[in-house]
DNA sequence: ATATTTTCATAGTAAAATACTGGGAATACT
DNA sequence: AGTATTCCCAGTATTTTACTATGAAAATAT
């Protein structure tokens, strides 16, 4: 399993700011009644998202978090990145590589690192704005499709 | 992380035997000699391929283990599954799947289905003869590049 | 026959990762 | 002052991972 619930909250909350977004801060608390999970955890993740600019947070009273950008202009690459760091489905290929000794003629490395095109490749093909169920706003004012 | 050492020693193995088939059978001891990796270890892991019907094994002295069939019919993709089940990036859209109570009206769902899409379609473009740096050989016996 | 070499089967285990929980401080509004 | 929020750090039960260990079964070599 590549992606942890790390991965899987942090892609639900920014869903959830996204689809319910009101120009304000939205609280945790009211996150996660709707996802069903513990704001505990999630407050765990959330510094995560704030250190990579793409939420802002307000502390006390009718606090919360709230975007920082247009839904359009995350990738799911990109948050499931922030909190879950490289997206490889093995070490050989990650970011800061643990140089494994036998990289110089490993047959299967290409495979990897061809795999892990593929998944970043994907994740960037898809945005927030597409995963809150959003429509596209046109500078014209009108809705596409 | 979505591949453990299971997937890839196996893909390594496989590889490893496609390049050293001579028509006979190869003892582990030797693959995993040239794989640096143990033999203890990769013992639990040949049963997977055995029964999936990927390799025919042969007991006692100067047994071993080779291919069942040519290494242009497997897939990576057939050889990582039978080793570490399905290759899905969540449980959420494993075949077997543990239903999640959410899965009605979950955002996130239907991107995940798209990544295992695309993680399972490469991984199935891929063949063992891929792997091992094999040509293809035509039916007339000329080699292709 | 006996020894040797292999696969096959089962059980155990140390270390790491995962998915949380808990306590409380800092900050801001009412 | 009181309450609601984010923020910070520490602990922890469970699961997974990556092996190791022991030895039986099968086949060949001597």
């Amino acid at each position: 399993m590549m992606i942890t619930t790390k991965g899987r909250y942090a892609l639900r909350v920014m869903a959830d700011l996204a689809a319910h977004d009101d120009g304000g801060y939205v609280a945790l608390k009211e996150i996660c009644k709707r996802q069903g999970i513990t704001v505990k955890y999630v407050e765990q993740i959330m510094p995560y998202l704030t250190r990579a600019g793409y939420v802002k947070s307000f502390r006390g009273n009718s606090g919360g978090y709230r975007l920082s950008k247009d839904p359009s202009s995350y990738t799911a690459g990109d948050i499931l990145r922030s909190v879950e760091g490289a997206l490889s489905p093995v070490a050989c290929v990650q970011d800061d590589p643990v140089q494994c000794p036998r990289a110089g003629d490993c047959r299967t490395l290409p495979f990897w690192r061809g795999l892990e095109k593929v998944i970043n490749d994907y994740a960037d093909s898809v945005t927030l704005a597409d995963l809150a169920g959003l429509k596209e706003k046109s500078s014209d004012g009108s809705e596409t499709v």
